[in-house]
DNA sequence: CTAGACTGTTCATAATTTTGAACAATCGAG
DNA sequence: CTCGATTGTTCAAAATTATGAACAGTCTAG
């Protein structure tokens, strides 16, 4: 078995994989877009060359024989793998080029990643962007998405999460709220407070904190709380809180952006929340042996946009 | 990239991985069997589909692009998988046909193995044997051998065994030679004895038996030995052995066959040598997805022929 | 039981790919 | 520096392969 009599089987083996697949040779001709008479021409050829019955024919249906099915099996991952190399190699062509879906959370959407879109296409005109903004945890895959960005605490299994800024989230109040209702020394006083909350698919309706005591004592205090209204949509909360409406726990991103920053003070700001928003923005993606150059191009800017974070209210507010 | 694309790319991208190899398109071109303005165009077809340089040429030579070099790591891989499906469908086609090499030890080949080969061939006619009688421990890869036949304790790395039949080693000496010095009582008096050793590799100078002693304790002796002759052949230890040279440990398929068989006595019958020839003999063969259906005809033909072992040395002794 | 749709196969024709000689560019030995 | 050998490329002719309409066998809906 010499490489030239490889290669002359090669198209035929891969006709065979599909012939496998769809068990009729007028499909695996309109799937692979030849004629069908070729389909049988070639199966025939194949067979010949190999010496080995691999279909068994009626004149309505076919069957693979052992052979034939032992065959499909040991190279169909082959062909496979060939194609994601040929992928691979076809994205390595010109500039960085092709559709990126992002999910992000709408508030960061649209307050920071927006923003700094225009930069990204122009820089590479080859990119298709499709920003989906949404604050559930999409299903990557299923959805097919490129990139999630996401406060994670928790990456699923077969994707790969890259830190793109520091984020945390935030207790507000406005200073009307807190001069009527008083301003709470603990947290343990939230809960005769009025707490907007965040809805999220198996959220629970407490707040946990941590503050740091000692060299390295942690206390922690965990605390039910409810008010009087509640929201998916981070910005709608803080517009809440903005109005005096009550106390809310919020991602940075979206406290000290918009025109209603400057009337929100921070609660508690000795004490950490936990385990609600995570500490660091992040962008998720389906593992893929490499990456395609277009999403890590879109990887790369969003850190270098994001790279300042959230964290100064100073700054945020000023420009805002 | 659909199923029709990259059917069509296949040779192209096999035509690659020999560019890369031969890193000359002349080159590729001969080995390939097609003309180098073949290999020329098909490859400028390839970039083209592409839109990819994968190789970078100079008037007189060429280098692989990044991509190209990419490229080839993905799919040479995939391509001498094919290879291997191909060959194994192949060798399902019509009777086992092929050259099988095999290795055994020179006295089971030519009193056991040897008999036995026109039955195989005759119901395989396309089969072709080739024996190699050697009493050394070939390697099987290095060498090309399809299979070894051996008293092997202990199965090199990636190779695979199948027990053929029982074969243990028998301590032996003459009649004579026992009346003129004595019939040891215990493996420690082989020390005073003229021992005839079988020359292997790191063989050490040295004997050990085992012998039951309780329901489960077992006593275990190794005594240094020596004696007037070494040889790497058991038949002719065998012979010395006759000839009332001295004692000799060989394996039972040596010592129940030939003429000279009934001359010989078993000494020390109650303790099991241990360590020298292995408790079976086995069929070695190196590990491939899937064995060669020639291969497994030889294989089962050796395993039926030596069922019966060598152990009863009234019924050989009565045969020759 | 029958008509119609669909199966895989065949074969002359059309399209494509392969070929080999001619070619310019390059390297290496003397 | 020069010559001969060898590299990869080009292009019209030749060989191979694909095509699609016609065909016979088979299944299914009514």
């Amino acid at each position: 078995m010499s490489a030239r009599d490889i290669a002359a089987l090669l198209p035929d083996l891969h006709m065979l994989t599909v012939i496998a697949e769809t068990r009729s040779l007028t499909q695996t001709a309109r799937r692979l877009g030849i004629a069908k008479s070729s389909v049988s021409m070639r199966l025939k050829d194949l067979e010949q060359a190999l010496d080995v019955p691999l279909v068994r024919r009626t004149t309505r249906s076919i069957t693979l024989t052992p052979a034939g099915a032992q065959l499909v099996e040991q190279t169909r991952g082959s062909f496979a793998h060939i194609e994601q190399g040929v992928v691979g190699a076809k994205d390595l062509a010109g500039a960085p080029r092709g559709l990126v879906r992002v999910s992000a959370p709408v508030a960061l959407g649209r307050q920071h990643i927006a923003p700094t879109i225009p930069a990204l296409l122009s820089r590479y005109p080859d990119i298709r962007l499709e920003l989906d903004l949404s604050d559930r945890f999409v299903n990557l895959v299923q959805e097919g998405f490129d990139l999630a960005i996401r406060h994670a605490s928790r990456v699923p299994e077969s994707h790969i999460a890259v830190a793109l800024c520091a984020s945390a989230s935030v207790l507000l109040a406005s200073p009307q709220y807190l001069a009527r209702n008083g301003t709470p020394q603990h947290p343990a006083e939230l809960a005769r407070h009025a707490c907007l909350l965040y809805l999220r698919d198996g959220s629970t309706a407490s707040w946990s904190f941590e503050r740091t005591t000692g060299r390295k004592a942690t206390q922690r205090v965990s605390v039910p709380v409810s008010g009087p209204l509640r929201a998916n949509n981070s910005e709608v909360l803080r517009e809440a809180v903005a109005g005096g409406l009550g106390i809310a726990l919020l991602p940075d991103f979206t406290a000290w952006s918009g025109p209603s920053a400057h009337q929100l003070r921070p609660v508690l700001p000795e004490w950490k929340p936990v385990g609600f928003f995570g500490e660091r923005l992040q962008a998720i993606r389906p593992w893929s042996p490499r990456t395609p150059r277009a999403v890590q191009c879109v990887i790369d800017h969003l850190r270098k946009s994001l790279a300042e974070g959230f964290g100064d209210p100073q700054r945020l507010r000023s420009s805002v």
